[in-house]
RNA sequence: GGUCCCAUAGCUCAGCAGGAUAGAGCGCAGGAUUCCUAAUCCUGAGGCCGAUGGUUCGAAUCCAUCUGGGAUCACCA
């Protein structure tokens, strides 16, 4: 066994092959061998390995697919692990293994445990990745969910895939929304004093979460606020405001299992005079992105208030952009992508290789200009890429939920994982690609079903427990504690566990695409399809009761496929350890 | 109008750096419970992969144009 990963591993093996061929040696230096492709096959009845080196070769070969197939397969059967090898099609070559290498490879999967699937992938690089990153203007509600759970689990995957992962808030503490927050909290403040402020004026956040930050301000200051002068109050109230929704923020967040390592303030930039933003936008000026000028007007419909003046602007159209982007406004205050310029800077200053930004489809816009300043800040040395996550539709028995903020009547993030539970939410949030519109039905995701993934897979790995249990009824002299499960694999050989094995061999490969292609949804569409294999091969065992795991006649064969099942269950551990939901022993 | 995302079974969606006869769940029709949790499994019907061109040995996949749906577009954060 020299790799874990089966098709890294006969990638090696095959591309060894290839050098021994007498074709390939005459004219190895014009043949390039990075579009074999080494992978399982479409169709399980066609092998366990297939590789298109044959279709890929023939051409810069002189020769045609089907002949070199021939002479690859012959060099391959020398391969003592291979124990068929066919070629079909166009010229696919596709290998059976030896039973052999199944069990020595189960064998390996127990060694590893929960490490199994693991990937040097990342190599260590540093990235970063930032989601939520919502505004602290009140409780979460579920427009955040999805960003939420895909930027965790995308940062929890690049993590488990050889990267040195910062999950990252950036907190939006600036700007004229939190002053609105402030000067609704003080409205708040004023209550708590007994004041009767009867309905919340058009334009300030009505909702009743605000009302403890009234009180904490009344209980801390008695009405001494009150008679400041607004400017003198409003660092306070900003302080203590922004403190507790960021603590509800924490909290809410942490109800659907999502951490944060990293919390960076928006308004930190703005400290000192702007100190950072001015230092950043001086960096870019200094490597030539800045200068004054005016905008066109936008295009298609024509603002009715539309003038044209003269601002500071980033000449982002020269790396990349469709138009250049405001720095600093014609009353002399920096535009919030001013600030995004500074904090940006920060992030590329800290050291990370690849820095990651989910963000929600509405702010689709705001990806070029992003990718722009990656570009002028770095030379073009960072990688940044932006994960756009499409909406959430909420349904509540077939019927779309309408929410408006500006009345304070959303659904909270809060709300949904109460009532359908922090793993179902994760889960749904997961099993679709993100840049795929998601309809999320109450309903259908409490129903507690096949139509409901999480449930199935969490049940699979419930039932991996189930057969502990049943085997140590089966076997009470057994000590399960010190039990060797990795010296029995050599009695694994029904093919049903051979391909059960084979579907686990899948594990390192999805990871390490996943985690490549920043999509997580494909790690739990493979958890899904592992647990439906597992389920498959369990109830098999009704009709045919010697392909039970447990057999108290058999007391070896029966250790042997613990070690199986303690593989699947490793497996599934550990993808829904990656997903963020739970792995229950059981679901009574 | 510009930009971005999307279009695959009746419905909801997968399809992995182009590959073999395009898959799954739900729904529909049938079946399995003296048996380790039936929250499970098995069988079947169901498709011009939105349209048209192009690239090549080969396209649901890549490119162009078009049609249809969604998002976004100023000194708002």
């Amino acid at each position: 066994m020299s790799d874990m990963n089966l098709f890294a591993d006969f990638e090696i093996r095959i591309k060894n092959a290839l050098e021994t061929i007498d074709i390939v040696k005459e004219k190895r230096s014009e043949v390039d061998f990075g579009r074999i492709t080494v992978e399982p096959p479409r169709d399980q009845t066609h092998g366990d390995v297939a590789t298109n080196a044959a279709m890929v070769l023939a051409k810069p070969l002189g020769t045609n697919p089907r002949a070199l197939a021939d002479v690859i397969a012959a060099a391959l059967r020398a391969d003592p692990d291979v124990s068929e090898v066919s070629v079909a099609g166009p010229g696919f070559i596709n290998l059976r293994l030896s039973t052999g290498y199944w069990q020595n490879l189960l064998a390996s999967m127990i060694k590893a445990g929960l490490s199994y699937g693991r990937s040097t992938l990342g190599q260590g690089r540093k990235a970063n990745v930032e989601y939520v990153s919502a505004n602290p203007t009140g409780p979460m509600h579920v427009g955040h969910c999805r960003g939420a759970v895909v930027g965790d689990a995308l940062a929890n995957l690049m993590e488990f895939a050889g990267y040195e992962v910062d999950k990252e808030y950036y907190i939006n503490d600036a700007g004229s929304q939190i002053d609105v927050l402030a000067r609704s909290a003080f409205l708040r403040y004023r209550e708590a004093l007994g004041e009767d402020i009867g309905q919340i004026p058009e334009g300030l956040y009505p909702g009743d979460y605000l009302v403890p930050v009234g009180r904490e301000l009344a209980a801390e200051y008695g009405p001494r606020l009150h008679n400041m002068p607004e400017e003198d109050w409003m660092p306070i109230v900003k302080d203590k405001s922004i403190d507790m929704m960021m603590a509800m923020i924490r909290d809410d967040l942490l109800a659907l299992n999502v951490t944060h390592d990293v919390f960076f303030s928006e308004r930190a930039l703005h400290a000192n005079g702007a100190q950072r933003i001015r230092q950043a936008i001086n960096d870019l000026t200094f490597k030539g992105h800045v200068y004054k000028g005016t905008l066109p007007p936008p295009k298609g419909q024509l603002p009715e208030d539309w003038e044209d003046r003269e601002q500071t602007l980033f000449r982002s159209t020269e790396v990349g952009d469709d138009i250049d982007r405001p720095l600093i406004k014609s009353d002399g205050s920096y535009t919030y992508f001013a600030a995004d310029v500074a904090y940006f800077k920060d992030k590329y200053d800290r050291g990370y290789d690849e820095m990651i930004y989910v963000l929600g489809a509405d702010h689709g816009g705001y990806v070029k200009r992003l990718e722009a300043l990656a570009r002028a800040v770095s030379g073009g040395s960072a990688k940044l890429t932006v994960l756009l996550c499409q909406l959430v539709k909420l349904f509540r028995n077939g019927e779309p939920v309408k929410m408006s903020k500006r009345s304070g009547n959303f659904v909270t993030l809060r709300e949904v994982v109460d009532e359908v539970g922090r793993d179902a939410v994760r889960f749904m949030m997961l099993y679709r690609k993100s840049s795929e519109p998601l309809d999320f039905d109450f309903a259908k995701v409490t129903e507690q079903s096949k139509d409901n993934p999480v449930f199935y897979v969490q049940y699979a790995h419930a039932r991996t427990a189930s057969v502990f249990r049943q085997a140590k009824d089966a076997f009470p002299d057994l000590d399960f504690d010190s039990l060797d499960l990795v010296g029995s694999t050599a009695l694994i050989d029904d093919p049903n566990e051979l391909q059960l094995i084979a579907k686990l061999a899948e594990y390192p490969r999805i990871i390490e695409a996943a985690a490549q292609a920043q999509e997580p949804h494909r790690l739990a569409f493979y958890l899904y399809d592992l647990a439906s294999f597992f389920h498959a091969h369990w109830n098999k065992g009704k009709e045919q009761p010697e392909l039970r795991f447990v057999n108290d006649k058999n007391r070896q064969l029966s250790i042997a496929r613990l070690g199986l099942v303690h593989a699947v269950a490793c497996v599934l551990k550990s993808g829904l350890a990656i997903t963020g939901t739970a792995a229950p022993e059981e679901m009574r």
